[in-house]
DNA sequence: AGCAAGATCGGT
DNA sequence: CCGATCTTGCTG
């Protein structure tokens, strides 16, 4: 089909979480190109979320998160995995969708080392790179939604808010 | 400068 | 359930 382009990303990151599934990341990189149908998502919704890294304050890290939706956030941790991420909303308001699984990769970790994805990809721009972009697909699965994962130190009602996303019948494959 | 914890994964 | 592995952010 065709690339996705910004308007989509201005929305909230619940939103655009919920209708991320189905569509495809598409990667234009040598060995790593194909496509990539997304599975698994969550929603970080901006500095209010105590679960969202933007809680803690606008830093060096976070920075891209305060940039117009459709840029990429792309962070490390636990020493070995990145973490590929979508801002979404407007410049100034801090949200991310972190894709937690396409159809080949069930995990954030593994997406990224599948996909060849990391910290060069950090602040890219989704409705202009070259090298990766995300397109609809015309399919729109049935989804499930349940609390994030791995931020219990987040407390409630974070740690609750029912912002993961996850396609009823094609997972893990 | 030092330290604790982390939006995870894979092996016991 | 625990260890790997290293960046980040907070404390002093």
């Amino acid at each position: 089909m065709r690339r996705v382009d910004r308007t989509f990303f201005l929305d909230d990151a619940v939103t655009v979480a919920r209708q991320l599934p189905g569509m495809e990341i598409v990667m234009e990189t040598g060995e790593k190109a194909g496509r990539y149908m997304i599975t698994e998502t969550e929603a970080y919704l901006g500095d209010g979320d105590r679960a969202c890294h933007a809680s803690k304050g606008r830093t060096r890290r976070t920075e891209p998160m305060y940039m117009e939706g459709g840029h990429l956030y792309i962070y490390f941790v636990y020493g070995m995995h990145w973490m590929l991420n979508v801002v979404t909303g407007s410049a100034d308001y801090p949200q991310a969708v972190l894709i937690r699984g396409v159809s080949q990769f069930s995990g954030p970790g593994r997406v990224t080392r599948g996909l060849g994805i990391d910290g060069s990809f950090n602040r890219e721009d989704l409705s202009s790179s070259g090298r990766i972009w995300i397109e609809e697909s015309g399919y729109r699965p049935e989804l499930d939604a349940g609390p994030r994962i791995g931020i219990g130190y987040a407390g409630e009602p974070w740690v609750s808010m029912p912002w993961r996303f996850i396609t009823r019948n094609e997972n893990g494959k």
